[in-house]
DNA sequence: TTTTTTTTGTGACAAAAATCACATGACAAA
DNA sequence: TTTGTCATGTGATTTTTGTCACAAAAAAAA
């Protein structure tokens, strides 16, 4: 985590510019004013995490660029959500920041990824001053719901091999490549699974011809 | 479904009453006014649906009195996710609402209801005129998200047996009743489990004292 | 009362996935 | 090159749950 330091002038134009063109619905010259003076822009490495279980959420994160991986948290293991891509927010820390509780997410950078941090109080504040910000806000609700409850079918509906194929899809679409930089641990972490049975429908999988393996790689062939 | 007869100036008075009794964070003199005079009060008998899956939703409903009950229904069957008691909204027919979406859950009685319909176009208004509705609206969503991270820590997490109590204790406090009335089968399908392994599970907690089993009812002996 | 339907119980078996116990392979550091 | 570490493969076994095929019990209908 990096904060970007521009001299003042620059970054506020810097600011401007990237929320003009990834979230061309925010088009209130007042509400971007306010945005450009308000935002900071912070880059993080991939791996890196914004919001640990637990934790308090500080500010509100816009994604610019790059793939924000979202986890559920718990004492009993994690467990892969759903991706946040440039362009989108997270409404969980929508709900965290504004009853200001502790995280019940688990939120980090699947690629490198530049995001555009808000106060905490702005968020509320805009919803009755700027039409276009409480639209997107209800918006960000209305995907993440819409999110957990596409988590929920692949858990509850679908075997361990379709939602493993389901999630290396996601995963290949999120950070656009078509070789998975991954262990089979990892996966096995994200879907909640043992380490062998992922081994085993990989494996599965390749002789389908739907993927290649390879050492920390999975390269996805087929795309559906 | 009925909708409730009054002469109008007590129609109006009612609902008022109704609302300051249960939601009395909507203090907004001016907000209160709108909602009797927009608002309609309809019963639902146990088991009626408001919701059906695939259909369009055409009005907000506030429960005033009784359980809603929410499932997902999906082509590979249905699950239950969580409870609307007295006092609360159904988030997800908020952002169906507005998005003018079809439903992708289902919302059915669980007891006898009483709702307070409001039409679909306000709730959008009413946000930025009212804070205490933004406010309402705003707390919605977060009780959503947190019912839904919760059922998919269940599902994700537990085994059946803990799956089963836990929905067992949720129902029993959902509809204030220790003895539910219910069947095997109608449990199975709310877990998306088979009937006989239900069977099978609430014989061994009947064995561990903290059911007692009947035909078509189950007495709650144990809390925890 | 019979008869029928609904609900529950149960045994046998299959499938999915977890767990345990290692073997093997690939790569990197010494 | 050797050694050590991390990643992957694999077999054997167990647990959990689903599936199938009925039997028994309880309630409802005729």
């Amino acid at each position: 985590m990096k904060a970007q330091n521009w001299p003042e002038k620059g970054r506020q134009d810097e600011i401007r510019e990237l929320v003009r063109r990834r979230f061309p619905k925010l088009n209130e010259p007042a509400l971007l004013d306010e945005i450009a003076a308000q935002g900071n822009l912070v880059d993080f490495k991939a791996g890196e995490t914004l919001s640990e279980y637990g934790s308090y959420v500080r500010y509100i994160p816009l994604v610019l660029e790059g793939t924000l991986k979202v986890m559920r948290s718990s004492d009993s293991g994690d467990l892969f959500l759903y991706y946040v891509e440039a362009g989108e927010a997270c409404a969980s820390s929508f709900t965290c920041c504004l009853s200001q509780k502790k995280s019940y997410i688990r939120a980090v950078a699947e690629d490198d990824l530049l995001v555009l941090t808000l106060p905490t109080r702005m968020v509320d504040e805009w919803m009755t001053r700027y039409r276009s910000w409480k639209d997107f806000v209800m918006q960000s609700y209305e995907d993440r719901l819409m999110e957990l409850v596409e988590a929920i079918d692949n858990i509850a509906f679908l075997r361990m091999d379709e939602r493993l194929w389901q999630y290396l899809l996601d995963r290949s679409h999120a950070t656009h490549e078509k070789v998975l930089q991954t262990t089979h641990q990892e996966i096995a972490d994200d879907l909640h699974a043992s380490r062998e049975a992922i081994s085993r429908l990989l494996k599965q999988l390749e002789k389908q011809s739907k993927i290649k393996l390879g050492r920390n790689k999975i390269e996805i062939i087929a795309n559906r």
